[in-house]
DNA sequence: CACTAAACGAGACGGTACGTCCCGTCTTGAA
DNA sequence: TTCAAGACGGGACGTACCGTCTCGTTTAGTG
């Protein structure tokens, strides 16, 4: 039925725009395809879910693209500690820049739900398994397992991800200090 | 104005109930304010927010609660070990069984600190308050901080608290090792 | 329900008028309801039933108040040839002058079907029934049976008043022709 | 630029019996086009007007129909009797079978002059004007002029044709009885 | 016979209206 | 006075059509 995958993502786009303006419970269906250059009753063909699916869409569309820029980020790291310096570091900026996920899963948390129990996994498994690699070329100490070390870090990355704390993870040197000494500190030999 | 904390406190509580049961988007005013026993205009009385102010305040009602009963859960524990263990066992209890908590922290637990952010005080500082003086009592590992280390476990507890990956939280005996290798294996002497 | 009955009859007569300006396909709740200076919502308060009820009851209204005004008009008639006259001339000028049950009946003739079957008598047989006592005090010709007669003029008063043909009723000596010559010489003595 | 005579005729007979069947409220041009074997677009190829274009063109068709018809159904007789008799006696027939002209006519005859006014010529004058010949044949009471006569039975006919009241005219005889008293008895010598 | 022009099916789209639901405000009447 | 009861305006939602438009595809009809 859907004809234009331009159009279906203009509306994620508009929709996402609107939210970072307005909140998801101040943004409307018309406001949502008023934005997109569309009509309410188009809106419709594209989601006949309705706002449900609009939103669904909307946040899978940016989580999804949050991690595909991610990857990007660590693409040249080679050792799990520029992987996990340029990865809290980009993570950061983009969370802090966009609130717009924060915004939609305070306000509607059940939204997300449904999207990552479709998905399958979680993201710390996501993340856990991305490190794995990594993890398995390093040095660790005695009695760490890689399996372990990995969802270990992971839980960290997310925690650090959204509140960093005393920490100022726009500083390089600082993001140096926490994943080598902090982080690293207890796993590595 | 308002008269009876009683009626305010009842609905809270209803509305409480009518999201565990339907859920937020599909719970109005009016099944709120009936299941009180209460006039929707009597409700606008005690929350002349609405429904923002009315479904924040059950949201701060819970969040409170439970830190009370999480309180009360650790009030025996003398060491740090039995205080985490005890801790994350009641955690991981009442989330599985109240309904509505494990909506929001469901998802991931940094959520909780954007939620809570208006409290000026995040949870994750909180819990690694009530940590400190057990740690100042720990033998740590040299060049540990408490501080530092309140922070960690802070952190890891609100991780295993959303989501126990591998363990299974309601078995004491795995929630000891989980506690006592895993979590204080990096930081205890 | 329907706490004020002036309400309701502001909707019926505002749409009255909103029919009467661009017809009834031409004409939105939206339209009928601003015109009334109600919401649309309250609207659904009084016709739950939506365009059809509020639809009916006008047509029930107008129908209603047309046979009201007919009756005072022949009220001061004595003789069965001053209550035709006099009936057959306001008639007329009703039916001239207010062509919007007209307009309703030609666009959406089941409206008026429903509104007449639940009425559960025919105009023909209401008009028959009125002027029954009329021929009873009348010398009829011999063989005519005073509810034949009564059937036979209510057919032609209602024939005369949708379209009068050759003669013009809004001149009350053709009127008196039309009526003494032709209507009643068939059955007068 | 209408090709095929043949298509815009299904689509009359198609829209007459979606008609027929839900309402004129109740079918939609998708219905219409559907139950024609043809598509939406090519509906309003034919009828560029749209539904009240097409709607129009099924009423009025099917009002020729029924008058060609009737046509057929006297064109045997020779009397005056006999010409009242069949055409009433078809009228009725065909009233009662088919739904859709009972949906307009079963409401009041008068109705019908309004809805075909703009055919320029009147039901009633028509039918006047069939009967005229068969009246100049006729012998007249004294003083009775036949086109007088024509009218007159032309607005009894028409009233029979929506409401027979206290006659069953499938029945014959009484069809006879009330032609050759009720109605003749009057103007007949 | 190939080529073009038309009629046609299919369906996307903007727009209007419908009937429903809920919110936030306000009034009324009874305890 | 306090509260229930509920009317009301307003706004959004999801649905259903309408009328317009653009595509391919078939079908004739013609050079």
């Amino acid at each position: 039925m859907a004809n234009s995958p331009d159009q279906r993502r203009a509306l994620i786009e508009a929709t996402y725009a609107c939210i970072a303006k307005w909140g998801p419970r101040r943004t409307s269906l018309e406001d949502a395809a008023k934005a997109a250059g569309v009509s309410r009753a188009t809106l419709y063909r594209y989601f006949p879910g309705g706002r449900d699916e609009l939103f669904e869409a909307v946040v899978a569309f940016e989580y999804d693209r949050f991690f595909e820029r991610l990857l990007q980020a660590v693409q040249g790291a080679k050792t799990l500690e520029t992987v996990m310096e340029q990865g809290l570091a980009y993570a950061h900026r983009a969370i802090v820049e966009h609130e717009v996920l924060h915004l939609v899963l305070s306000t509607e948390p059940e939204l997300l739900e449904s999207t990552f129990a479709q998905k399958g996994v979680t993201t710390r498994t996501l993340i856990g398994e991305f490190l794995l690699p990594y993890l398995e070329l390093h040095e660790l100490r005695e009695g760490v397992r890689p399996a372990d070390a990995a969802d270990y870090l992971a839980r960290m990355v997310l925690s650090y991800m959204g509140a960093a704390g005393r920490w100022d993870l726009s500083d390089p040197a600082q993001v140096r200090v926490l994943v080598r000494d902090e982080l690293l500190g207890g796993i590595a030999a």
